[in-house]
Order: C-alpha cells, then sequence, then structure tokens
DNA sequence: TAAGAATTGAGAATCCAATCTCAAATCAAC
DNA sequence: GTTGATTTGAGATTGGATTCTCAATTCTTA
C-alpha cells in the first residue's frame, strides 16, 4: 500500500511543469517556495518511487549533477550549458547511430550530449 | 619544473596501448602486473598531470567508472556494455547534431553514448 | 656524487550524493 | 473519530571516488 501525500503531489507537478530536468536540490528548492519545507531525503524517496511506476525518468550528463524528468516526454535529447551547468531538453535525433557500433556489439539504446552555451549564458 | 619517473611512462604507455578508455583501478592493475606496484594516489596525480598537459583526455560515461584515454585519438565516441561494464571506443560519427539544438543556444561540442551488449558478453 | 626539488606510496582524510534512523506527523479505511 | 500502516524531516551515516599527508625515495643539474 502507498499513499498519496501533499509532498509527492507537489514533487510530481514541480517536475511535470518545468521545462528542463531538475536535481533533486533544485526539485527540493522549488517546493519550499511555498509555506512548508520538504526535506531532501523526502525528495529521493519520492523521485525513487516515481521511478518505480516509471512515471519519471533519470537523466545522467556528464559534468551535472543527476537529475529527473517525466517519462511521457518521448525520445529526445539534452544540452548542457558549460556556464550556468543546466541540463535543457533538445527534440529530434538521427538515424543510423547504432550502425557506429562493431557488428558484433548489440546497441540497445543511445544518448547524444550536446555542450555548449545556453541562450540565456551567450546574451551575457 | 617536473620529472619524467617510471612511473609515469608507464602510466601513459599503458593508455596508449590499451584499446579502450581505462579506469584509474584499471591502470593500476596493469601497472603492477610487473615487479613493483603502483600507488593509486600516483595514478591520480599522474593523470591529473597528463591531462593538464592535453596528452589524455577524461571520459565521462553515466554509470561508469570515470576512465581516461589518449589524446590524440581522432573524433570518436563510447559504447558501454550493460553486463560488463567496460567502455569502448566506437569510431565514426553523425552530421548536423549542431542542428538539433534551438538556435539561440551555441553548441561547441557533442558526445555520442552508445548502450548495449558488447561482443565478448553476447557470446555468453 | 652532492644537493635541492619533485615524486612516490600507504593510509588517513575529504567530499558529496544518496541512504538510513526514528520519533512525530499524515494518511486511508473503518 | 480511531487505528494501524505509511510517510516525513533533520541530521547522522554510508559508500565510493578522489585528495591529502608526510617521510622516504627518486630525479635533475651541476
Amino acid at each position: 500500500m502507498s499513499y498519496s501525500t501533499r509532498q509527492r503531489e507537489v514533487i510530481l507537478e514541480i517536475l511535470q511543469q518545468s521545462d528542463r530536468p531538475l536535481t533533486p536540490p533544485d526539485i527540493r528548492e522549488r517546493a519550499s517556495q511555498g509555506s512548508a519545507g520538504i526535506g531532501l531525503a523526502t525528495v529521493y524517496r519520492a523521485l525513487k518511487f516515481f521511478m518505480a511506476q516509471g512515471m519519471i525518468v533519470l537523466v545522467e550528463i556528464p559534468g551535472a549533477v543527476p537529475c529527473y524528468e517525466p517519462a511521457d516526454r518521448g525520445h529526445h535529447h539534452h544540452f548542457i550549458c558549460q556556464q550556468c551547468r543546466l541540463v535543457f531538453d533538445v527534440q529530434g535525433c538521427v538515424h543510423d547511430l547504432e550502425a557506429l557500433a562493431p557488428r558484433d556489439f548489440q546497441v540497445q539504446r543511445h544518448d547524444i550530449i550536446l555542450y555548449g552555451v545556453c541562450a540565456r549564458c551567450g546574451a551575457q
């Protein structure tokens, strides 16, 4: 049995309303904008719970803190700003990536990560 | 001033002779095949030194221990085996990746990571 | 080969994300 | 509302990679 709690609802809503993947500290910070704060342990527990439910996915980018986003955003990739370190979604993909691997390697999935400067940082 | 030592020479040679990126423990293990062992701290210090010299590069793959390879291997990408967790080089690339990012984002570089099962693990 | 500077090795210490602890609070069902 | 199960929060703890410590060793130059 599992309960629906104010904290979990807030955490899920924050993830759904964000246009980019969020780190646990990001989530905690946003969740604490309102009245009561939320413990970091609670954020981690909720993320684990939603992951197990298949409602969110983990986004791991080298050089960035692991972050999370809703699982229903379709196939896409990520951009990380070298200045502010924020992770952004980028739509689209390319074909024939599997062809890069040696013939006797089985490719199950792929990630494309773009590194650069985001619009905000680029404008100073 | 910096000295050339047996340990650093061994470490660099191990990296150059490997056909895949190696982790610090990998390097230490291989360096200790011969007579004298090498301390892990020494491995980390040498890697830091070679990085500063621009002779090697860090390869970061989510889910894998950070590993290193010579900097002169040209543009390529990586494959990580989901079973043995080893990281392999894959040659080739695809074009127009920069086009995936929003127009006001500047793309400086990219990474492609393939996840799957390597030849050895695929053959049991 | 003498001397000063850099490096090494082993283990301790640090760092930091993630997990655990446990009493207090919250939830769902009756 | 009562009750028992689940969840929360704060801080302590863990785990694993990396760095630090410092005496001993190695290297370079002269």
